[in-house]
DNA sequence: TCCATCATGTAAACAGTTACATGATTGC
DNA sequence: GCAATCATGTAACTGTTTACATGATGGA
């Protein structure tokens, strides 16, 4: 029974991983709290904001050599300040532009999507509502996130610029949401 | 050191199970081979098609009696044919309108999107060549869908219908790629 | 003085992937 | 006869989450 499993420092990394050593490059020099909080702070919130996923993923990182930290005291245990080595910074610079790879420019897995895919589990007026609340839920989540857009943003502020994203997108589902509406409403009379 | 995890059985279906439960009631009675099957040839490859992951989810929702097996005489080990159960089509219909809660109706985490967020890590020739690189990719991708789209659907059939959505969100996309491309473009002068 | 926030971690559980393993059936 | 597909699973691993645990700092 051979595992052959490739060695970490060979395999890609994730993008959990490649996500938290963005954050370290790109706010650092900061302590691990800070980027737990960022990622936190993301509005895709695709990772949860514990610390038992940040810490693993910077020990992994560091033991490549992409992180580095250095000690400050405080308190009992110390901080640690981070901040992403010249390697970090080539790994993240071969890491971003991977799109054409795989299912990257898919489309994303989406939970409204997935649910519609068995409506016909519904009666034909639950089918309408559902229909309704997932288009006011999605329309509450869009003037929220136009909020944030509308303030002046940096040209060079990627992640603020990435809000617009959302924004199409949402405003995507939205026309999608419409038209399935219509064509239940059009096939009921 | 207590740990009260709620029981399985008061936990709310993740995703995963959710989405087998239902193609076992939309498909059967069938195998899980063919649920296997289904959940690869889907247009958002989430999950992996191993037989690994289908086969425990299967049991859970056994377990849950949400879905029940009868078994066949085929080869050596037999095979068992799956139908969901009255109480799983109940879940199923409890678990689908379930869009306001929490995070369902929120942008979706969109890989492109990450990759952006981290744009300034890359000269700016490379940042026009990755937004290219995004759009080419993404309208690949959208020229397939629609070739998919354009069959006759019955208006009952959720799962093709859904492919709109997913030609939706890319249309989307290319609608923000093109915008970050032109305001690239616009700085550069 | 007390509370929110800053700060760092560990242990257990669990979900999902990868790789391995086997055999039957069907069509060329 | 052989290859593709149908069919069922297991074992090891790994990444992530949940919950627990501790303590410092700074402001009300």
């Amino acid at each position: 029974m051979k595992r052959r499993l490739p060695p970490r420092s060979e395999r890609a990394l994730t993008d959990l991983e490649a996500c938290v050593l963005g954050v370290v490059w790109r706010d650092g020099p900061c302590t691990a709290y800070a980027v737990r909080r960022e990622l936190a702070a993301s509005s895709t919130p695709r990772w949860s904001d514990s610390a038992g996923s940040i810490y693993p993923v910077l020990d992994r990182l560091m033991a490549l050599g992409l992180v580095a930290a250095t000690a400050r005291s405080w308190g009992e245990r110390g901080k640690k300040v981070l901040a992403a080595t010249a390697a970090g910074a080539a790994r993240l610079r071969a890491w971003v532009p991977q799109v054409a790879a795989a299912d990257v420019c898919g489309p994303t897995y989406d939970p409204i999507r997935t649910r519609f895919c068995f409506l016909a589990v519904l009666p034909p007026a639950r089918r309408r509502r559902f229909l309704a609340d997932a288009a006011r839920s999605t329309r509450e989540t869009l003037d929220r996130l136009r909020g944030n857009a509308s303030r002046r943003i940096r040209p060079d502020d990627f992640e603020a610029l990435s809000i617009h994203a959302s924004v199409c997108e949402l405003e995507g589902r939205l026309r999608w949401l419409g038209r399935m509406r219509r064509g239940l409403t059009a096939r009921r009379t």
